[in-house]
DNA sequence: TGTACATCAGTGAACGCGCGTTCACTGATGTAC
DNA sequence: TGTACATCAGTGAACGCGCGTTCACTGATGTAC
């Protein structure tokens, strides 16, 4: 190894222990993280930060970038982990990988799903990662609509047409999340994400406090229930 | 009217204008707000303000509950002027109400429904006017479960058992939200609250950008999907 | 292999801000007799 | 109706913090000849 490739590790090494440092900070700050707070802790002074960062908004952003990622890397672990043939139960692993992600990294969910950062704008780099979950999401949808198992037609009695321009907008989302399915399809699979991580916030961001504490299991019912819309068997 | 309850109307007043202005601050500070900020906006000095707020979490608490309240009479407001008959109109109307006043006040709906604030914890007076829109929802179940439009059964494809552990926490909210109705029912309409949410998130918070460009029409249809998962006929 | 030079991580001081909260105070307005 | 006193809104200074970012610098580590 050249002397130089130590020194890009140990630059890599130490921006992964920024980060790592900076994440555990969301818990007290949320997004109002705070750079000098994360210098003091690693034991620098703040300017020697910007060695690794150009800017805290570029902190922020590799941040993100890292979170929607673990979360994409978690539906995509649990998901692949089911039997292909299997769609109802993909689904529900990938809810659940998303959820386990989740209860693990509320700060991080927050950072991703939550309210967005005053003055803050993502750029063009999060869009990759966050399509990761919505990727999981449209392999089930091709596969099912492969087989057969999903048709274009939804469950007859929760059968809801999709308004014209939805069509419109979905027939390009198609091609790159699940190519050659019918928009019907899809807009089914959006609103089961949607649920998803509806259901997440509420239950991170407080709003089932006193209400349901029955969190899995509630969880789990709402994943199904709208698997059924979906059109998935299991 | 005494000289007394002069004062005491020019301090309402004085109380209200201070809540306009931080209204209008938590679009660029977020939940960060800042009571200087909001004193110069005033002309005051920042002290002034603890003659009206004890704290800032205070002033904040005001907004919070505000908010909620804003929330819970659009939907009020939106779902009355439906025939009572009309199951799935009053409940695309409380979900249209709901969706508008969030457009109109997309901080105040951050501030409840997104992340967290960092450090703050809600007080108990919270809880009642965070109450407002499930009410009205509870309510739209409680008269279909009445009138035999809603059953304990779900659209049949679409059955999915409640767990017992979610039937048991449900049977304590079925008291406040829909007395009388069985918690099968609640549980799908719970799942329809969640629905709400989570597409109002995601629509305000960004996710669905360079993805879905039509949101009215998709918010629409997935009102609709949800309300028949319910079990709503229109 | 040894040496001159370049690269780069980290320092420390400074700039120019911001904040919430407390406290003693002024002066206007209201109340009680 | 007039006067002494109490209430209360708002002031201004201060306390004790915090922050992101820039800049000239030191000194260790690597590179080229």
């Amino acid at each position: 190894m050249t002397a130089a490739s130590i020194r890009a590790r140990v630059r890599a090494e130490m921006t992964e222990e920024i980060k790592a440092v900076a994440r555990r900070h969301l818990a007290a700050d949320g997004a109002n993280l705070s750079l000098r707070a994360v210098a003091r802790e690693l034991g620098m002074v703040s300017s020697a930060l910007y060695r690794y960062f150009a800017s805290r908004d570029e902190l922020l952003t590799a941040l993100i970038i890292d979170a929607y990622d673990a979360a994409g890397a978690a539906a995509e672990r649990a998901e692949s982990a089911v039997d292909r043939t299997d769609l109802l139960g993909r689904w529900l692993a990938t809810g659940r990988g998303v959820r386990e992600w989740a209860l693990e990294n509320p700060h991080e969910y927050a950072l991703i799903y939550g309210s967005p950062v005053p003055g803050y704008r993502a750029p063009a780099d999060t869009i990759g990662p966050a399509s990761r979950v919505p990727l999981v999401i449209g392999g089930i949808l091709r596969d099912g609509f492969a087989s057969g198992e999903l048709s274009a037609e939804p469950p007859a009695e929760v059968a809801e047409p999709v308004p014209e321009p939805v069509r419109a907008d979905l027939a390009a989302v198609v091609e790159q999340i699940a190519p050659g399915a019918p928009a019907a399809v899809l807009a089914r699979g959006m609103t089961a994400w949607t649920q998803l991580f509806g259901a997440l916030s509420f239950e991170l961001f407080g709003q089932l406090n006193n209400v349901v504490e029955a969190r899995t299991e509630f969880f789990e019912y709402q994943l199904r229930a709208v698997g059924r819309l979906v059109g998935l068997r299991g």
